[in-house]
DNA sequence: AACGCTCTCAACCGCGTGGCT
DNA sequence: TAGCCACGCGGTTGAGAGCGT
């Protein structure tokens, strides 16, 4: 057993566990320490070649360990924090193109990586996906992926540009910037979703998400190929009209927006989803099935 | 305050692949 | 061609933080 209680099979492809222990390899958390030691020897030598990096930067640590370290957590580039609304949408539309193939999703998400993407899809998604008691996979999951909950992004987006381009501080995103298409995507700015002033929304009713410019997600993000252009139109009278699912999971004439908005409520952030979210999909998944 | 449960995410594991000898 | 090794990927685990009772 390791200094973490994980399983004692063999630590990694290329070094036995007696090897380890011989070696007096440490695992489990990295120490302030250690993490300098690697940042230090990298900065001087470069990365690469990890099993011998370790042993030339004097770390008590499989060459395995020292990269995912690194990549995952040392590397200057890597963003920390939550992931924001465009970033969400982004892991969406790729996992359903891609599937699990994380670090190639995680490619389209400079400064994310793999790991972090994964433990999100497992967090986040999954744990969506069990609550309205169907499977991650299944049709009906991705169809509700799709013609709900993206769509209900790209709107959370437009809100957010809205209330950030309404204040007077911390604009991150001007304006201007949420006008015009959107990667294939028109984006209006006239968003249906009421400002700050009329719905009581807090300028963290999105959560503390960052929102960084959409032209960011415009650059790397294509909508599903077989989406009309008026897909995801925001506006009045839009996109929501659009928005039938071939397995007819969606149903427009349920009211998203006035189920929203109904009680007053204030939006109450989950990233993704929102208590009114699940509640309404719970309601449509019960009378689909 | 104490306890138990849930959630998050850093780290580990096993395996596949490709380069080198 | 076979064997070795390094690397990278996707799946899994479990410590610790957070939260409710």
């Amino acid at each position: 057993m390791d200094v973490n209680g994980r399983g004692s099979s063999s630590s990694n492809s290329t070094t036995t566990q007696s090897e380890e222990d011989q070696m007096d390899l440490r695992r489990g958390p990295w120490t302030v320490e250690e993490d300098l030691t690697l940042m230090n020897y990298i900065a001087n030598h470069g990365e690469g070649r990890w099993n011998s990096l370790a042993r030339c930067a004097g770390l008590k640590r499989t060459g395995k360990s020292c990269r995912l370290r690194w990549l995952n957590y040392l590397r200057p580039d890597v963003r920390r924090g939550n992931i924001t609304l465009e970033e969400q949408l982004l892991i969406l539309e790729l996992h359903s193109r891609w599937g699990n193939r994380w670090s190639k999703i995680a490619q389209h998400l400079p400064g994310r990586t793999d790991n972090e993407i994964k433990n999100y899809w497992r967090t986040r998604v999954q744990k969506h996906a069990k609550q309205l008691k169907c499977d991650v996979n299944s049709k009906q999951f991705k169809d509700t992926m799709r013609y709900l909950w993206m769509p209900r992004l790209v709107e959370r987006i437009q809100a957010a540009s809205n209330v950030v381009g309404a204040s007077s501080s911390s604009t991150v995103l001007p304006p201007t910037a949420i006008s015009g298409d959107f990667a294939g995507v028109h984006v209006n700015s006239t968003s249906c979703i009421p400002d700050n002033s009329s719905t009581g929304v807090s300028s963290d009713s999105f959560g503390t998400s960052q929102v960084s410019p959409l032209s960011d997600l415009a650059e790397n993000y294509n909508f599903p190929v077989n989406c009309p252009d008026n897909y995801f139109q925001g506006g009045q009278a839009g996109y929501s009209d659009t928005l039938i699912s071939p397995s007819g999971y969606y149903n427009p004439s349920m009211d998203f927006q006035a189920m929203e908005y109904q009680n007053n409520n204030q939006y109450i952030s989950d990233n993704l989803w929102n208590v009114e979210d699940n509640w309404f999909l719970q309601q449509h998944f019960s009378n689909n099935i």
